[in-house]
RNA sequence: GCCCGGGUGGCGGAAUGGCAGACGCGGAGGACUCAAAAUCCUUUGCUCGAGAGGGCGUGCGGGUUCGAGUCCCGCCCCGGGCACCA
């Protein structure tokens, strides 16, 4: 398509001056009113793809809108560098995986640029940065001092493909890995966890807070999982002084418990197994084990396969509310990662139980009254208990009560709240991560390395393969050392960090990337934090955006990070997904189209305006044979911008008509219009009133009539203005046509409307009879219930509806409609 | 199973309980042109009708209301999250 101006030459001309002049460079001291606006930290996987051109084209809106309502913006950018795909990259090409790095930041880096975006780049951060790494070490060892870090023996999921242990975040629900799409194996490992759990309540309770979209809020209250309910115990039949520990949400069943159920990782198993039962016990403890999480979990499997994965202990238990004696079984549907390993099963009232007492002959007591035509199976619902002593009669909510108060006088049993959330397994037995700070002595056990010797540098020469051994561990040089405390022979941590930890922390650097001696400033910190608007894809809902808030709540508490509000992103927003074929657009998909492509035909601006106005910008996006032709579309409007703001075939006059007049509210209108959507995240509708505005002006100055000439320079002007956050390349290019030698575009601030001009002298107001539209009337926006009412009583359509006849109502909501009911 | 979103023309999508379909894409017709492209103008939910005009229309079924895409109840379908979590 023939543009009518060079699209490259005018874009390139204005990122190379953004970037010379350091448009967008801001200082911590500058006075006016702070904003920080932050796009996620991006991994560098090469040229930019379509889900970063949406991100930053929503992100560099933001900076550049902010910046001309008058605001001192922070418009920093960086890359979450470390990571399987520069290491696995490498062994393949036998390289190193920061070459491979190094080579795709630059090209990504040139690729915002292309875009038009604009970043203060000296506050550039990147994790594999000795510097950064340095104080990511430190945070580490902070964290290990307090207490929040922590190395433990556990279960934990392993993923072979990736050929390291991964966090329960980076687990789907259905057991594989987020990342190969591998299933998760079990595996005992010791390894270093991040005790973020002792956060649980408040990461719960602070998600109020948020200006987070609510489907994001509820995939994190989801995933923290609290549950309230009483833990209490099980006095075991054989020696009543001791007890089986259960956690249950439902205490107001406990008449109903006819068994108990533990896990097979619990640690009264061995002694609660009689001889007779130890063979069928230990069958299914070796099946267990073997059982991947995924087997182990199946709900599919619920009812039918309970039986092979059951067994009795050949011990009993005392219901602590019948005081009668009831079998103890082992099943590896009770977990014994939760609560206490072990439950009190209430077969009437608990589906699985239910399954679980159908298959094994146990009986089934009811303490709550089903509805009428119930039958047979499990209740949970509301209802009145029966069977239940001095509950019977009680509904749930009362029973709840009375049963907790119960178990707390005679069962040893405290009210008591669980979370699903686990800690933070952070070990990752790769090479391209931060190196966790550790050596471990024989002597002196555990020992940080001392903040001096930081950053831990892993050498270069490590043989990278994917077998599982973590690489640094096969280099001696690397991995013998001396003890910091005793100056014995030791030998360092092999495992790095999980890349998360680095992203969980990048925007603190960000505000204060020249401190030298730590890791930031925290009052320099404190003049950007929380980040004013966040923005990223939807994919972080839970893992980033989860493990970030934990690190600046430890960080406030340990001390490095006093002052600072508790959570860091005060405003979030999640861009939608672009999809190809009903599948996300992925590299590993193969299926991307290139930006590139666009940028000699529509360019960068005719690009940014595409997404912003192909829908809402959560919404994903799906690009089909249409795709094409939305963006042609969107070019076209900025070249027809440009036509209007040189045409020369314009008649002016001297006075303003009322024509003019009302163009001069239409523009008016507009300001309010964008202005509004630009603070609502409706892009695709403030584009909209941008294609009306242009549409209204360009009419009007095309008319024989002819246009006003201040009027036109007004309007063009405003117009340039508006459109300055989405396309600015083109509105600088035509601003400085218009005003050579004045401030540029984005160095104007942004129009106020007047509210003079945006008001309506006179509206359209809608007249139905019996609900359907009769009569359209002009009437004034301030018109009274009465003048509405006779207006519309008086108009000839509506007196040839009524033929004399009086009506039996009047709805009259001036100014928009009167309905008269006949 | 539970919890969030969502379902509107041929398509992407607009619509504080008040004219459904803004804006754009696509289509049709026209102007300009030797012709085409580009540009500009008109038109475009479906349907009956020559026309004036009428009927039907926001996943389905009910309800509230003078009035429902919007609110309430019950379903269906699509996307996402959680899930043997006691």
């Amino acid at each position: 398509m023939a543009r009518p101006f060079d699209v490259s030459a005018v874009e390139k001309k204005w990122q190379a001056r953004w970037l010379d002049e350091g448009t967008y460079e801001v200082d911590n001291d500058d006075e006016r009113e702070r904003f920080f606006a932050l796009c996620m930290y991006p991994y560098p996987s090469g040229t930019a793809h379509q889900g970063h051109i949406r991100n930053y084209t929503f992100g560099d809106l933001v900076v550049r809108y902010q910046t001309m309502r008058g605001k001192a913006v922070l418009t920093p950018f960086g890359f979450d560098s470390f990571g399987l795909p520069a290491e696995n990259a490498a062994i393949k090409a036998g390289s190193h995986p920061r070459l491979f790095t190094d080579a795709r930041m630059g090209e990504l880096k040139s690729s915002v640029r292309r875009l038009g975006a604009v970043y203060d780049w000296r506050r550039e951060v990147f994790s594999h940065d000795p510097n950064y790494m340095k104080w990511a070490q430190a945070i580490f060892l902070e964290f290990f001092k307090a207490g929040l870090a922590y190395r433990a023996e556990a279960p934990v999921n392993w993923c072979p493909g990736c050929a390291t242990v991964l966090a329960n975040e980076q687990v789907n629900a259905d057991g594989t890995c987020d990342r190969s799409g591998d299933l998760v194996q079990r595996r005992n490992l010791e390894q270093w966890f991040f005790k973020i759990t002792d956060y649980a309540e408040e990461l719960l309770n602070d998600i109020d807070t948020l200006e987070w979209p609510e489907r994001v809020k509820t995939m994190q209250r989801n995933w923290i999982g609290r549950s309230e309910g009483v833990e209490f115990d099980l006095p075991l039949a054989f020696d009543p002084s001791r007890a089986l520990r259960v956690f249950t949400t439902r205490p107001d069943t406990g008449f109903g418990v006819t068994y108990a159920v533990v896990a097979p990782e619990h640690p009264m198993l061995a002694e609660l197994v009689t001889e007779d039962e130890r063979e069928g016990v230990e069958r299914l403890i070796e099946r267990a084990s073997q059982a991947s999480e995924l087997e182990r979990t199946a709900s599919s499997d619920a009812g039918a396969g309970l039986d092979k994965r059951g067994a009795f202990t050949g011990s009993f238990v005392i219901n602590p509310f019948s005081g009668e004696s009831v079998p103890v079984y082992v099943a590896d549907y009770v977990l014994g990662t939760y609560g206490t390993g072990a439950i009190m099963a209430v077969p009437a009232e608990d589906e699985r139980d239910f399954a679980f007492a159908q298959v094994h002959g146990l009986s089934v007591v009811r303490t709550i009254e089903p509805p009428a035509g119930h039958g047979e199976g499990p209740y949970s619902g509301e209802g009145t208990h029966i069977n239940s002593g001095f509950m019977d009669g009680m509904d749930v909510a009362h029973a709840k009560e009375a049963a907790a108060a119960f178990l707390e006088e005679h069962a040893k049993g405290v009210r008591k709240v669980n979370y699903r959330l686990r800690d933070w397994l952070v070990s990752r037995q790769r090479f391209w991560g931060c190196p966790i700070p550790i050596v471990y002595c024989d002597v002196d056990g555990i020992v940080p390395v001392p903040v001096e010797q930081l950053p831990v540098l892993a050498p270069d020469d490590v043989v990278m393969d994917k077998s599982g051994q973590s690489p640094l561990a096969t280099h001696e040089g690397f991995r013998n050392t001396t003890c910091p405390t005793c100056g014995r022979p030791a030998r360092r941590e092999a495992d790095t960090m999980d890349t998360f930890t680095d992203s969980s922390w990048y925007f603190l650097r960000y505000a204060d990337p020249f401190t030298a001696d730590r890791a930031f400033d925290p009052a320099q910190v404190a003049k950007w934090m929380p980040v004013d608007q966040y923005i990223g894809g939807i994919e972080h809902a839970i893992l980033h955006l989860l493990y970030a808030r934990f690190y600046l709540k430890a960080l406030v508490d340990i001390g490095l990070a006093p002052g600072l509000a508790r959570e860091p992103f005060k405003r979030l927003f999640t861009q939608g997904m672009i999809r190809l074929d009903g599948s996300k657009m992925s590299k590993s998909k193969g299926n991307l189209i290139a930006p590139e492509k666009y940028y000699d035909t529509v360019g960068a601006d005719g690009l940014r305006l595409f997404h912003l106005f192909v829908g809402p910008p959560a919404d994903d996006v799906d690009w089909t044979a249409q795709t094409e032709d939305i963006i042609e579309g969107c070019a076209r409007f900025l070249d027809r911008i440009y036509r209007l703001s040189h045409y020369d075939e314009c008649f002016f006059h001297e006075d303003e008509t009322p024509d003019d007049l009302e163009v001069r509210r239409e523009v008016h209108r507009a300001i309010a219009k964008v202005s509004a959507d630009l603070e609502a995240w409706s892009y695709n509708t403030a584009v909209a009133a941008l294609m009306e505005l242009l549409n209204t002006i360009s009419k009007w100055a095309r008319r024989a009539e002819g246009a006003h000439r201040s009027t036109l320079d007004e309007s063009l002007d405003v117009l340039l203005r508006l459109l300055a956050p989405m396309a600015p390349h083109l509105s600088a290019e035509l601003w400085e046509q218009r005003h050579p030698g004045e401030a540029g575009v984005h160095a104007q601030s942004w129009p106020v409307a007047d509210p003079a001009l945006v008001a309506r002298s006179s509206v359209v107001m809608v007249v139905q009879v019996n609900g359907k539209v009769r009569a359209r009337l002009d009437v004034s926006p301030e018109v009274s219930e009465d003048d509405a009412t006779s207006a519309a009583l008086a108009s000839a359509e509506v007196q040839k509806f009524l033929a004399g006849a009086t009506p039996q109502r009047v709805v009259a909501r001036p100014p928009r409609l009167v309905n008269i009911i006949l």
